[in-house]
DNA sequence: TTGCTTGTTGGACGATCGTATAACAAGTGT
DNA sequence: ACACTTGTTATACGATCGTCCAACAAGCAA
């Protein structure tokens, strides 16, 4: 009789993803303060030592969880953006509704961005990594107000004010949800969405 | 002869105070992560056991060096707005001005208060003080916009979308300084506003 | 000057941190 | 059935963490 198997092994690329993954539900759950090597791989199921074994170290783990994250977002709006059509103020909507839905808008992504946050004064790698992050959102609004009659001189203002709009919101309604709610975010949001598209000023 | 002393003893307000400063001081410089009990004493230029002689524990203390430092925000933006005089829409805009000058915006600042956003989920004594915190400032703010015009109907929702537009900018000013300057967040704030005070929608 | 109050120190404690490394075993090809 | 590769474990290490407590000394009162 043969014991059952005490690990299973995995392809270097699998077992990076999972320790990524392992690593993002850790710092929902525990904020930046509660992850640690060892609480990662707990959570992961494998042994401390082979965190290292295929990281350089934690806040390489950290940076490129970072990564994984934001394009997890990235899809989370595309999809989105793919179900509200071709109309572009329906695309815009779309836009603004998903950011206040989950997975965007719950408290564990915001625990996972703070994490984030906190390390971008200190570490350059991440400081990199949310400024290509954000100037994507950015360009991507870019691409969603223009069409809806946004003049290009004002294009880049337009963005960066929607995006701020849409961040402080979300930062509130997950910080404490019950401030007001999602539909109250986004009506809020879709109104001063009228008075940017609007072209009379 | 009588040697130098080897300490100075200081009245239990003077000292804790000193202590909530150390706070923010290291908070700012090495973020939550890097904020330890022997930090802490080292910038007070004091021993680590009369932390724990003051604070019940470090939870109890990064709690007080919020307190603290929302105070001085709100202290710097009341100097701000009695600078401004008595016309409506100049306090308005001396709000956003203040809003994104040093010292509120500041990286320093910035790391503070992701500090703080950390531990909101996992500390109900800081969600109390956020909430408390956030609802201050959207008192003052709809306060701020009562007399430019909004009418009581819009005024909560026009304050959290401008508390909310002023926050992202912020956020991101600070994370980022080179994406857009002070003065173009300014500037955007001040547009943004004129849309909210306009009474033709 | 003497004694007392108490703010302050300095060290000890166990726990946990990140990292490195040698031993082990699962899976594969022969 | 064998050896070989390598993903994985287990352990050890020094550093640092938060907390506690007995001893010390600064400053005030008598």
């Amino acid at each position: 009789m043969s014991a059952a198997p005490a690990f299973t092994r995995a392809g270097p690329g699998a077992r990076r993803l999972s320790l990524i993954a392992a690593c993002a539900r850790v710092l929902a759950r525990a904020g930046a303060g509660g992850t640690s090597v060892r609480a990662i791989a707990l959570e992961a199921g494998v042994s401390a030592g082979l965190v290292s074994h295929y990281f350089a170290g934690i806040d390489a783990l950290v940076a490129e969880t970072y990564a994984h994250i934001g394009a997890q977002v990235s899809a989370a709006i595309d999809a989105a953006l793919a179900r509200a059509g071709a109309d572009p103020r329906a695309r815009l909507d779309a836009y603004v509704t998903a950011s206040f839905a989950p997975p965007i808008a719950s408290g564990e992504l915001l625990a996972t961005w703070v994490a984030f946050w906190s390390l971008v004064r200190s570490c350059p790698a991440i400081a990199r990594q949310h400024d290509a992050q954000y100037a994507q959102f950015r360009a991507r609004l870019e691409a969603l107000l223009a069409p809806c009659g946004v003049p290009p001189a004002r294009l880049r203002s337009a963005a960066i004010a929607v995006t701020a709009l849409i961040d402080g919101l979300w930062l509130e309604l997950c910080l404490s949800p019950r401030t007001f709610s999602a539909a109250e975010a986004s009506a809020i949001a879709r109104a001063a969405l009228d008075a940017v598209i609007s072209t009379d000023r």
